[in-house]
DNA sequence: TGACAAAGTTAGGTTAGTCTAATATTATTA
DNA sequence: TAATAATATTAGACTAACCTAACTTTGTCA
């Protein structure tokens, strides 16, 4: 199913406060993301509907199973833009934050799959002492790849 | 002043038109951007009314010279980023097109400066001959970057 | 030159995301 | 354990961005 980025946000926000911290209230959710209350309620009961979220009236919030894979998706693309920003770009860390915030939704997972290899290849390329050319610029011309964390 | 990403859009799409063909009416808007011709009416409005349009009651629409400076930095961020995807990520002309759409709006000029240097390094690197490892890799410890187009 | 087609506007409705104010529930603590 | 503080919800309003239906203006050409 398809979220718009705002939704999107409170997902991925969700699932970094439930690393952070043991449960996640609505309360939570709103200082973290500079909004009020009521606007993380209906923000959540939106999500709940759409089967991501589980709250009991006046509970806490936990993600579902799909909740929480949609969230780590979300995440994931932050992250690896983030990355890039900081590693390639050599932007600051928390101007990167930010505008890896922009950058990040409804990326097709072609796009971010070759950006995880290019950061790689990059990093590896600047970590050896060697002319990498050859493994740098083939990556190009590759259409399908692969990727680990 | 600042914009929303929408009214970017519609900026951006007035700007594309405007070198594509000779006058600009609302229902080339409405067709470029696929909404009906109310939508782009109260969008060009709204435009007016920050002063980055002109346009005469039932007349054509045009750029304002601080509407046309806004629509070209904002073009150049979308060039940017498409020339990044296909370019240096490989992507399709056509995916990398809707990619940048994603990805271009609101980002700062550090960062848009520093992809492009980015970009025009790597370039540079792959159509030379030579390991240019130095000027790649020091590119992302400058702080500081100009770049023309 | 007047009728018709094309282009643009207005009116009014919908949805998403936000807010404030008021209310309800839960948790703490004196 | 009753009062208070903290947390969550509801009600109601606003804005931006979209829509359809109806209306107005402009342009064309028979």
């Amino acid at each position: 199913m398809k979220l718009s980025a705002k939704k999107e946000d409170y997902l991925e926000t969700i699932y970094r406060l439930s690393s952070e911290i043991d449960t996640v209230g609505i309360s939570d959710i709103a200082r973290e993301r500079g909004v009020t209350l009521p606007t993380v309620t209906s923000a959540v009961a939106g999500l709940k509907e759409k089967g991501y979220l589980n709250q009991r009236y006046y509970g806490k919030v936990t993600l579902t199973s799909s909740g929480k894979a949609k969230a780590v998706a979300i995440y994931e693309a932050h992250k690896t833009i983030k990355k890039f920003l900081i590693e390639i770009l050599g932007l600051q860390e928390n101007l990167a934050e930010s505008e890896a915030c922009k950058m990040e939704h409804g990326l097709s997972s072609e796009t971010l799959n070759r950006l995880k290899t290019f950061i790689n290849t990059v990093i590896d390329c600047r970590e050896s002492k060697n002319d990498c050319r050859t493994q740098f610029f083939t990556l190009v011309n590759s259409s399908k790849m692969t990727y680990d964390d």
